[in-house]
DNA sequence: TAAATAGTGTCTCTCAGACAATATACG
DNA sequence: CGTATATTGTCTGAGAGACACTATTTA
C-alpha cells in the first residue's frame, strides 16, 4: 500500500492533463419565472461564434480556479446574468454528442432552476443581453446549439413536478396565493385542474402557511402563502391526472 | 448572414480545441441485476492508477472517433464487460467536482442499468476482472473515486422506480414468475409489500403476457411471464407505500 | 344589486392495504 | 393427508374528480 502510494505520486506528477484529447464540457440552465400569467424563460443572446448573435441558455464552461463543483459553476452562470441565485436548482440531464457544437465533440449538463420574477427584474435589466422569454414565443425562434430541445425537456420535467409537487411555486414571489399556483401548474400541465383537489391536498400535506395577509383581484381577495421550507422536497403519492 | 457564415468558418478553422484548460469527462455505470434472490451490481478492479486495485463501476473516457453520442459511449464500455447490451439503460446524473479523481477537476455522467444475469454471465466470466457483487456486501468495500455514493444514488433512484414501474423487471431473465418480481421489487424498497396490491394494478394496467409456461419452485407452480415492449415505460399514477 | 373571484361541501369512483380463503403442486 | 407456494375474494379507507354551493370583495 505504502508503494502503491509513492508510486501513484510519480504517476500523477507525470500525468499531462491535456495529453488525451477529449470533448468540450460546459453547463446550460432554463431558469423559468411565472409572470403576467405566463412561463418565461431566460435567454441570452450570444455575442461569440458559434451562433452568434442567436438565443441560447445562459451557461458556459467550467473555471477549474474557481468552481468547486459543476453546481458551483451553474450558480455562478445564472448569477452572472439576474444578480441573485434562483430559488430552485437541479439538474436535469447531460446532453454529449459529435453534433451539437460545431466546434466538434460537446457535453453539456442542463439545469433547470426557477426564480420569482420581481427577484431578478433589475438585475436582468443590468445585463444587456439577457431577457424573458414568453415559453410559447420560444418555440419560434431559432435557438442556438439543442437548446430548444434543452428547453422542451426541462418543462417536460416541470410538468411532472407540477403533477405530484408544489416544486413550481419558486417561480412564484415568496407570497404568493393559492389560485396563482394553481394558474402556474395549469400552464405546466396544459390542462384546468379541480380546484378543490388542488387546494385539498396541499392543505392536508401542510405544505403552506398562510401569512394572514390577502391580496384583492377584484373579487374577493385570496389568502396569501408561503412555502415551508420542507415543501419543495415533498412529493405526493398520488398523480393529479396527466 | 452569408458574411456570419463564412466568418464563422474561419472561426472553426482556427479553433483549438485543446487551447483551454477543462476537466477530464468520462461516464461510468451502475449495472443491476437479481441473482439469487439478490440485488447485485458488476464491479471492475482497476488496473492502472489512480485507485489501483481497487473496485469501481465499469466505465471511461469518450472516444471522439467511435462514440456518436454519451449513450454510445456507456454502450461501448459495459458491452466490453457482459457482452451484451443491457436490457434497460438510463441516465442517473453528473457528478463533476475538484476532488472526485486525484487527476484534478473531473466530470463523470453516472448511468443506472439492468440486465438478466443469464444474459451475461459468460461474458463476465470471459472478463478476468469484472465481477458481480451483491449489494450488501458493496457497503463494505473500499470503492474507487465517489463510486460508492453513485452506487447509492442510483439504488435510491431504482428504489423510487420500484415504487411507480415495473422497470426492474429488466433485471430479470425475459421470462419471469409475478412472486420473483415482487420479491426483487422488495428487495428494493426494503419492505414487504401486499402481494394482491402488487398483482392488481400489473393486471389492471395490462403490463405483462402470460406464456402460458409454469415454473414450479416446490408448491404450486408460478405463471411464467413476460414485458410487452411499451412497459418499460409505464408509471402508475399511485405510489406503492414508500 | 350584479359581476367577479375565492373558497367549501359532498358525492362518487378508483385503487392500495389488509388479510382470509382457495388452488395446485410435492412428499 | 400435510406442507409449501401461488393466486383470488372482499372489505376498508384514502384521496382525486366532479360540480354545486357559499363567501367576500368592487362597481
Amino acid at each position: 500500500m505504502q508503494t502503491d502510494d509513492l508510486e501513484e505520486q510519480g504517476f500523477l506528477a507525470g500525468y499531462d492533463e491535456k495529453a488525451y484529447s477529449r470533448p468540450l464540457y460546459s453547463v446550460d440552465g432554463a431558469l423559468f419565472t411565472f409572470h403576467e400569467s405566463m412561463l418565461k424563460v431566460l435567454l441570452v443572446q450570444r455575442s461569440n461564434h458559434p451562433h452568434r448573435g442567436k438565443w441560447a441558455l445562459p451557461g458556459g464552461y467550467v473555471d477549474l480556479e474557481i468552481d468547486t463543483d459543476i453546481d458551483a459553476t451553474m450558480l455562478r452562470k445564472l448569477v452572472e446574468k439576474t444578480r441573485v441565485a434562483p430559488g430552485y436548482l437541479e439538474q436535469l440531464g447531460t446532453y454529449g454528442n459529435q453534433l451539437r457544437d460545431p466546434r466538434g465533440w460537446s457535453v453539456t449538463t442542463c439545469y433547470t432552476a426557477l426564480i420569482a420574477h420581481q427577484r431578478c427584474e433589475k438585475g436582468i435589466n443590468a445585463v444587456a443581453d439577457a431577457k424573458w422569454w414568453p415559453l410559447d414565443d420560444v418555440n419560434r425562434l431559432d435557438l442556438a446549439f439543442d437548446h430548444a430541445q434543452l428547453i422542451n425537456d426541462a418543462r417536460e420535467r416541470l410538468k411532472q413536478k407540477a403533477l405530484y409537487s408544489i416544486v413550481p411555486a419558486f417561480a412564484l414571489p415568496e407570497q404568493f396565493t393559492l389560485p396563482e399556483l394553481q394558474q402556474l401548474h395549469e400552464a405546466l400541465i396544459g390542462k384546468t385542474l379541480q380546484k378543490k383537489s388542488f387546494r385539498r391536498r396541499i392543505e392536508q400535506a401542510d405544505l403552506l402557511i398562510d401569512t394572514g395577509d390577502k391580496r384583492s383581484e377584484g373579487g374577493r381577495p385570496a389568502s396569501l402563502y408561503r412555502m415551508k421550507a420542507e415543501s419543495g422536497s415533498f412529493n405526493f403519492v398520488r398523480n393529479l391526472e396527466g
